[in-house]
DNA sequence: TCTATTTAGTTCGAATTTGAGATAATTATA
DNA sequence: TATAATTATCTCAAATTCGAACTAAATAGA
């Protein structure tokens, strides 16, 4: 197979693989009320500890507007807190709030248990260069854009 | 690295880099007034030829309803055609029109060289064991879910 | 210091997406 | 054959997402 159809390939397994797992974790985490979104960024929060609302789009890839909206959702939910920086009163940080840790220690283990299932159909070294490939490859998309 | 903690990695590595990707298309698509659903839509009837729209949906992962939705824009548009099947009238065929191929044919070769730029990162075997990777793994998925 | 530019986040309207529940046609079963 | 179950698609309301334009605050440059 040529080079770049290869790519091709590469680029349609990607997108199936990402909207396959998105619609089993959706389906997981609906159970919660949450959204994907929400829960990725109680995910990051929850992992990373307080970040700022431009660190959460970033990470997670979202227009920023719509990252307002899911925070607002979360805040609702009583999951985050939003904090005015006293430096530069542009910025807020997000928290989770004991609440939105106590549900993420709830979900956590399932969604990383359903994670590594879907991933133990691949040989240690498979899996090892899958990963970083998609590092360089999702690097390399950062710098083209 | 723990094979557990690895899975995790490749997941939001797949996830990231399935997003960047997508707007980096979203922006370039844009142009030519089509969403990136409506043009997932229409590369599958390009070069699939025409499919009910049952395989439709199961070939980009979308729910029915936004199927129809999809489909409904891409007629207004002028760029498919739905037609009723004569043996079981519950189902549809939808083709691409010509007015459809010759957009696809202004777009398609600008969008394959982007995705193949996005994939130049990686050596040939890097690539190669990528994609089936993740054939692997989406099918893993669709059979656990 | 004054003004211009940049940065962080929000508001708003429109478009998209979903899930739940129809509808209509086909197929299986009693 | 009549009825039940399944299949293909659609309708609808609610939720989410986006892009564009905005406000407010900080920083840079004249």
């Amino acid at each position: 197979m040529k080079r770049d159809e290869t790519s091709l390939k590469a680029f349609i397994a990607l997108k199936r693989t990402n909207d396959a797992i998105d619609i089993a974790i959706r389906k997981d985490i609906r159970k919660y009320g949450l959204s994907v979104t929400e829960f990725a960024v109680l995910e990051v929060l929850y992992t990373k500890g307080p970040l700022t609302i431009q660190t959460i789009r970033d990470r997670i890839l979202i227009a920023s507007s719509s990252t307002t909206y899911v925070i607002e959702r979360l805040i609702e939910k009583g999951y985050v807190i939003k904090e005015q920086d006293t430096k530069d009163r542009r910025t807020f940080y997000v928290s989770i709030t004991d609440a939105g840790r106590t549900v993420m220690e709830e979900i956590f283990p399932m969604h990383a248990a359903m994670i590594q299932s879907f991933f133990d159909c691949l040989e240690d070294d498979e899996l090892e260069i899958l990963k970083e490939a998609l590092k360089k490859v999702s690097a390399r998309v950062s710098n083209i854009i």
